[in-house]
DNA sequence: TTGAAAGCGCTAACAG
DNA sequence: CTGTTAGCGCTTTCAA
């Protein structure tokens, strides 16, 4: 930087004042330094600046794993905006696992992240102390209904399970299955679950079960649920899966054992993934917004970097989709 | 640091020992500073460290994109095994420009990163410049077969291809078709087509064409391709797709305009998604190593910043397994 | 709008 | 194995 600014015959703070906020800085210096910068190459050093701010251009982005489309989704989407402004995604995994987010908070917060993005609103309670103590802003995603630590982005889950329940009703249905995956570990799946058996038990003349197996959510978890359903309640004519993979083991396994969708059982799944529109039956689903909340989130992040004075909006709900196909 | 070193009875310069290099400090000093650690709740600024060592804990990883799952498989797995080094991954998409990737390279090497990965051996001049000077661990991921600016780690997508290609006539299959999403952009998606076609069109009594379209590869997109392909080659008794999803579609289109697979045709995708043992039926397909590649690039870097003498390897072939299941 | 000065919190020789 | 010393390359008041 000091190199920068001798040839373009300003003062090093003047380079740095011009890298930050270059409305500040004349249009005669302007051209000087940008021609500089250009000659000599200067790379800024994001380490040293950082520092000297006790604040970095790194937003830490903690999720349950990259390996599930939604959070990608959603990763995906706040990378693309917050690089717009030259910010950092530094991305972590928690795997489902509340003791590996602490740790990896505790990581992030060594890089003085410019924000904390964090996946649903159930942490341990040193993730949340550290965060409130952190003065750092502090988001979660996916999951609204508790008390967000600062700000939250994200959809009721009880609603989508009671969405797909009156959709179901509304079909004609009365005998009624929810399917889930990992139901232990995948808080808001079972907030989905909770929904689907409330709003189901509350309508008169139906019935609600829920058959559920320990593994991650797949295809082949789904067949083997739907076996397993049509083995221990024979009766049933519809299905809500927790997401779209255990819907399309669930299609699979149908056409193997001859019950036809919808007629004989209608299936609505959760997530709207690349496949569902093209299944045989096409997926009844509800799609989370996956990608609004990643560009709502890296909104909220920006206001607040930028203070734009107008105070920002604590918790943003994006709700979701019903998209009916034929599978129901 | 030195409130610490202060509590703990040592100098600042043993702590920051301690904290880099555990086993060079004494068994008493470790444990005073352990305690003061504690006790003061300290968090070390690895702004500061990353200043004072010109070099940072963060390795920066530039993808295509995370929401490709093959993508995300080895982005997750590098993170898990990076993180136990308590080594931060810092994620960027390319979408698959190299124009963007160059952005990319540029912002991360402000961060001083200890390692950059990229994916593929294809990138503008001068990210290949700025990286040969930059003095930083270069490594590209998922392709081989060109010459990497520092180390690669992936396979050789013709060998893909023409796995496929040998599959297929084996299983006594002779006209052969290749259907591709996205070629355009995806290098290697072309790269397994290439070795597809040239190794079919070296049988003797076997014949192979491509079907393409310039969309992202999904279901939606494989039903299209196959609806295509039956139309322009309607004698076609296998096809190869340029990745799973393009297969399930062909699955589902085949379903539906009652196409016998495999009588009447073989299917073979690539990718071994989540959903692929699990189809109806169960999809023969070509599993690339996404987390092998991950745990050998994670390795290769630590490798290189603990400079364990030995050599390290500049290129290690991961390879690929061909999963045979009931589509062909 | 620009510049001088004073660090930010740590690392890395080097000597002991 | 531990401590001394000299910065790393910026940002940020504050004054001009």
């Amino acid at each position: 930087m000091m190199d920068v600014a001798e040839r373009a015959q300003v003062s090093p703070s003047t380079v740095s004042l011009y890298l930050r906020k270059p409305d500040a800085v004349s249009a005669t210096a302007s051209r000087a330094i940008a021609e500089a910068i250009d000659a000599l190459k200067y790379v800024p050093n994001l380490m040293a600046g950082g520092l000297a701010a006790a604040s970095s251009r790194a937003v830490s982005v903690i999720v349950p794993s990259v390996r599930n489309a939604f959070f990608a989704e959603t990763v995906a989407t706040m990378q693309a905006e917050l690089g717009k402004e030259r910010l950092q995604v530094m991305l972590g995994h928690s795997e489902y696992s509340e003791r590996e987010e602490e740790n990896l908070v505790k990581m992030a917060l060594s890089w003085k992240p410019a924000a904390v993005v964090l996946t649903g609103l159930s942490h341990s309670a040193t993730t949340r102390r550290l965060l409130k103590d952190g003065n750092v802003p502090v988001l979660e995603l996916w999951e609204l209904g508790g008390e967000p630590i600062d700000m939250a982005v994200g959809f009721y889950h009880e609603q989508v399970g009671s969405t797909a329940a009156t959709h179901l009703v509304q079909r004609g249905r009365k005998r009624l299955l929810f399917l889930g995956a990992r139901l232990q570990e995948d808080r808001r799946a079972t907030l989905r679950a909770d929904g689907f058996l409330k709003t189901a038990r509350e309508t008169a003349g139906v019935s609600a079960e829920i058959v559920q197996h320990p593994a991650p959510a797949n295809a082949a978890i789904g067949a083997m649920l739907l076996a397993e359903a049509i083995r221990k309640y024979p009766d049933i004519d519809a299905v809500a899966c927790s997401n779209d993979h255990i819907a399309l083991g669930v299609i699979f396994e149908c056409q193997r054992i001859g019950v036809q969708i919808p007629e004989r059982l209608s299936v609505i799944g959760f997530g709207d993934l690349s496949f569902s529109a093209a299944c045989n039956p096409a997926l009844t689903t509800i799609r989370p917004p996956g990608d609004l909340i990643g560009t709502e989130a890296a909104r909220l992040i920006l206001d607040r970097i930028n203070e734009t004075g107008r105070a920002t909006p604590t918790v943003i709900d994006t709700r979701f989709t019903l998209l009916q196909r034929q599978s129901s």
